[in-house]
RNA sequence: CGCGGGGUGGAGCAAUGGUAGCUCGUUGGGCUCAUAACCCAAAGGUUGGAGGUUCGAGUCCUCCCCCCGCAACCA
């Protein structure tokens, strides 16, 4: 008998600050296949994300449209958790970082850490606005270029497009108030960062084979250059209070806390399960921890959370897998909303069907390298492979029964190379979905049914019927077998459409095991995917 | 020489150094159970360019050319 795993599958956190676009369903939806598939092999899981809410784009927004930063944040939250539900995201909690759950554990750890003895304060000098009363981000101040001699923001020139930071900007004003900036004494808090230098140097080392090639690399690079110390705590006005005396002015950085989201939600999950959240993270071999994001979000996930596992509680599992996906572009160009090519997930929704999204969404995955996403390419493919292939096989099958026969379904037996192939798919799209690879699992499905409605093609069952009754009989319950274990095997990619399949049919609910077709007279049989006309 | 990802039939992609394949599109055929759905076949490539290593290079090495991301609204 199989044992239990634990399974954590970690969403990226989107920034509350916009619409969601097909860039984050890519990097998102690989997360609610994994959690559940896992659900499906019977094992425990604890699948979370969350809304990014502070932070100094929000509250930049917030002051351009003249109101308070949680407005926004609350608004593109709300439409977030909206696209989700729509989306059929399978999360156990999708959250938000103003949260009072959240803010106060994140609280609870920062001082825990700060206790123990893993931050330091440093003194520094930094750029201050005396008219604003607040110190300046390097973006948010403006200067002379001393490589064009043009007016820049402090972190990149927009006219010679040189990287810079502000200590390079002579005649240096606030972008707020256009006020010269002074130079005032700071200070913030520090992270020993470079004392886990060596732990996580054996942590890339473990991870060869479960991390993406690009989470890989990336770390290594971060790695061979030296882990600095880094702040934690930052001049904002909208974010978590630093919980330590002396710092109460500020907070904590973005980074630190959205990241800790991971912990703070699956606390609260494993809490309403009766379990306690150190158990459920142990690594004692039963657990497996899914983290799913796009590429630029690698060394957070790959350098600073890690580290901060090891300071909270050295028994925590680092993570195991990484699924940093890489970018979806038109055209060959990043998408972008002021080249006009963003696709924004709620008009999508509004146009298609939740399922066909996902099909494409996932199908198109930048699983190993930069892929497109079109609304052509997405018809394309639900015309192709839901009604013309999975659809159609259904429908072919289920209308010639009910034409002729009134329904009744025929003796017969199952073909033994097809229930071999079948089970044999559920292992190796089973394999698939466990190393993390959503897209390799469902082009083995595409191909599975690809081949049934060749089966079909070469059994011509509609002339079987008059010249041989039972190779009709066996070539219905080899199709009919067929119909079955694909509501199982598409389940975690296309769940409404499979449970709307499964009712149809009288299926069981699903499993990620072989199934049987049982019924002896098929209900009512209506049409899955329609075509969409363009 | 900033870093990284790419350049393969019309489009999108695949190929541990060993006969360049797949999907879409195109053309022709088959079938008539099925939502102009399904099946088969053909056409279409000197794998960005030039050298080199090798019995053998899309794959390895050197040089060059081109596209894209690393800044913003962002995975």
């Amino acid at each position: 008998m199989k044992t239990k795993k634990r399974i954590l599958t970690a969403g990226a956190w989107p920034y509350a600050n916009n619409y969601m676009h097909v860039g984050h369903l890519a990097a998102m939806l690989p997360g609610d296949i994994v959690s559940r598939y896992h659900r499906l092999i019977g094992n425990e899981v604890i699948f979370v994300s969350g809304s990014d809410c502070h932070g100094t784009p929000i509250t930049e927004r917030a002051k351009r449209e003249n109101v308070p930063p949680f407005e926004i944040a609350d608004k593109y939250h709300k439409s977030f958790k909206d696209c989700f539900a729509r989306l059929n995201f399978s999360y156990d909690y999708y959250g938000a970082t103003y949260e009072g759950f959240h803010k106060e554990e994140v609280r609870r750890v920062f001082l825990k850490l700060y206790e123990d003895g893993w931050f330091y304060e440093q003194k520094n000098t930094q750029d201050y606005c005396p008219t604003c009363k607040t110190f300046l981000s390097d973006r948010e101040i403006r200067g002379v270029c001393p490589h064009c001699g043009q007016i820049s923001k402090g972190d990149q020139c927009d006219e010679c497009l040189a990287s810079l930071d502000a200590s390079q900007l002579k005649d240096k004003t606030c972008a707020a108030c256009g006020g010269a900036t002074a130079q005032r004494e700071n200070k913030s808090l520090m992270f020993k960062l470079s004392e886990f230098q060596g732990q996580l140097e054996r942590l890339l080392a473990a991870r060869q084979d479960t991390w993406r090639t690009n989470a890989l690399n990336e770390t290594r690079k971060y790695l061979e250059q030296g882990l600095p110390d880094r702040a934690v705590t930052r001049d904002l006005s909208w974010g978590i209070d630093v919980p330590v005396k002396g710092f109460e002015d500020k907070k904590i950085y973005v980074w630190i806390e959205a990241v800790l989201g991971y912990y703070t939600c699956c606390k609260k999950v494993a809490g309403e399960r009766g379990a306690a959240v150190g158990d459920f993270l142990k690594d004692d071999g039963n657990l497996s921890t899914y983290y799913i994001h796009g590429k630029d979000n690698i060394p957070f996930h790959t350098v600073i959370f890690p580290a901060l596992l090891l300071a909270m509680n050295p028994a925590f599992q680092l993570p195991e897998y990484i699924m940093s996906c890489e970018y979806i572009k038109t055209n060959n160009e990043k998408m972008s909303k002021s080249l006009g090519n963003l696709i924004a997930v709620p008009d999508l929704l509004d146009a298609f069907d939740a399922d066909t999204v996902r099909f494409y969404a996932i199908l198109s995955n930048p699983e190993k390298k930069d892929s497109g996403f079109t609304t052509a390419g997405m018809i394309g493919a639900h015309n192709k492979i839901l009604v013309g292939g999975l659809g159609n096989f259904v429908n072919r099958n289920a209308s010639y029964l009910k034409k002729k026969f009134g329904g009744v379904v025929p003796d017969g037996a199952v073909d033994q190379g097809i229930a071999d192939a079948t089970r044999a798919l559920y292992k190796d799209a089973g394999a698939r979905l466990e190393a993390g690879y959503t897209r390799e699992a469902l082009e083995l499905l595409v191909d599975y049914v690809q081949a049934a409605n060749k089966y079909y093609d070469d059994r011509k069952p509609w002339v079987q019927a008059h010249t041989d009754p039972a190779g009709f009989g066996d070539t219905t319950a080899t199709c009919l077998y067929m119909i079955a274990n694909m509501s199982n095997l598409f389940y975690p990619f296309i769940p409404s459409a499979m449970e709307r399949l499964k009712g149809m049919l009288g299926l069981e609910a699903a499993k990620w095991e072989e199934a049987r077709f049982t019924a002896k007279t098929l209900g009512e049989i209506g049409i899955h995917f329609n075509r969409i006309e363009n």
